[in-house]
DNA sequence: GGTATGAGCTAAATCGTTTTAGTGCAAGGA
DNA sequence: TCCTTGCACTAAAACGATTTAGCTCATACC
């Protein structure tokens, strides 16, 4: 049997509610400090853990925030979970993350979040004001560090290359566009991958006969640059010198690969931060542009 | 504001007990059909919905189960989910995965699942008996697949690699070791892969000092295969002539590698679903060998 | 002296279920 | 007629926390 409230207030000679007040510092509840010291001492004899169900009940939701992280994966998605983690650690919630592409109601259900995140929407809610640092600013500056490394580098005609389906694609579609035309450069080629080995085979083939200018292209991810390498090696076409590739959220076989992917590392810890205390309703801290460095290796 | 039992009660014109017996088809207990029917007509046309706190509280616990991966990947866990959450979903239950490797104790007090599952437990509650199925047999069934490939290949003397830490090594390398054993074949030469690319060519390199008669090497995982891949390509190994390397768990990007990395593909759903019946309490059913499957390529 | 005030507590309601112990009524048996 | 039995329900007690509304003193003020 678990140790309740009641166990701590027997122990304490005082009542529940009294209990409750010490161990949660409800503000504008006067103690004793010798009645306070009592309670706190038979809690930690007793080992007394709050029973996070009942605290559920009461409160209308679990102090869980959830995540849908859908398909996407990387240690972009790494980072952020671990700043969302740490940060709502520090509020006494917890985080569960889910993969699934379907919105799970008897999950929702069964959890009864505080919050729930949806990396599929571009606007998180709370980041409603044009410019204050919403995820989709967040992504700007990421795909802007891709595109200017391969601008730096002297390429001028890029072309854009991500899967038929999944989170977050026309959010990035959108923001390789308006990058380029804000660097007056021409628009990007659109390149879909689809998911089995022939048919990528014929998409590339038949984008080189389409966009013979393009000299480098930028991968929504490190899986789809690294089924873009695989169906160009297949063709003969070298890489970097006819033709650059860079990924996108660093992942762990780009840099196995022959040649070694350069990619683009996104540290979205410290926006897991603000996530974390936007859904918590806490008072938010301004937007640092986030750190996101080119891992430069040789396809590009 | 949510439709509870007493909405439902109140538009039935029955008491909340009513309710909860018509809706949980509580067994021992006698209603008029005609009763049923308004009970049942009241909850769906006010769209009631259970609070699953309210009941967790009640019965103790969430009807949830939790699967700890820890550091796992790979197509053979998505399998044993998809298999875990179908058998799950027909009981009224639903899966949360957790891929750290601590145990998240915080997490764990806020969801209070029924049931922890722990991949890196060789031995899930309730498979207690010797070979009656449980994930050890399961895995060495998948362990002889791969290995029985080599054999059938010629491969005589067999190295296997793996991992410096993570979750069902140790069981791996013993199970590797007991094939070879009743197969009448020498022990396995172990391979160490660290994590830096540099450790990893260097501990390549001496192994195929130490070890010039082998002619395969089994890997842990698809990762770990496309790792030692890279790394033979480095020193200029022709894979499979000189060695061959068969993956295990069918990874992303084994397909589209060069050579494309022979693997074994799993198919734990079925074993997901008497995982599931065990966590739940329910009569088992009977062990068939699951199918695990060579997915030959070129790599071996 | 009477009363407002505040400190330091407690009693009890509440969240929405599940489940145990009844309750009232009709039928059947002695 | 009286007692038992079974049917078809209901009342109320949990589950363990949070929170509102008191309650009892002692002090302070007029």
């Amino acid at each position: 049997m678990a140790v309740t409230m009641k166990d701590v207030a027997k122990a304490a000679g005082v009542s529940i509610s009294t209990v409750s007040f010490v161990l949660n510092q409800t503000p504008g509840q006067s103690l004793r400090p010798e009645t306070v010291q009592r309670v706190q001492a038979a809690a930690q004899t007793l080992g007394y853990t709050p029973n996070r169900i009942a605290r559920a009940l009461r409160e209308g939701s679990s102090r869980l925030v959830l995540l849908r992280a859908g398909n996407l994966r990387g240690s972009g998605l790494t980072s952020l979970i671990a700043g969302l983690q740490d940060e709502l650690a520090a509020h006494g919630h917890s985080l569960i993350v889910t993969y699934t592409e379907a919105g799970d109601d008897d999950l929702l259900a069964a959890l009864a979040p505080r919050h729930v995140l949806d990396l599929g929407q571009p606007r998180l809610p709370g980041f409603t004001k044009a410019g204050d640092g919403g995820w989709e600013v967040e992504m700007d500056h990421h795909t802007a560090t891709q595109l200017q490394y391969l601008l730096t580098k002297g390429h001028r005609r890029i072309g854009f290359a991500y899967p038929p389906d999944g989170l977050l694609i026309d959010m990035r579609t959108r923001q390789v566009q308006q990058f380029l035309t804000r660097t007056g450069m021409p628009a990007p080629a659109p390149l879909v991958l689809p998911h089995d080995q022939p048919s990528i085979l014929k998409a590339v083939a038949e984008f080189r006969r389409q966009h013979p200018d393009v000299t480098a292209i930028a991968a929504f991810s490190d899986h789809e640059a690294i089924r873009l390498l695989a169906a160009l090696a297949a063709q003969g076409v070298t890489v970097p010198d006819e033709l650059a590739v860079i990924g996108f959220d660093e992942g762990q076989v780009g840099a196995w690969w022959t040649p070694a992917l350069t990619t683009v590392k996104i540290d979205a810890a410290s926006y897991g931060r603000r996530m974390a205390r936007n859904a918590l309703g806490l008072p938010d801290q301004p937007w640092q542009g986030q750190p996101s460095q080119v891992i430069v290796r040789q396809s590009a």
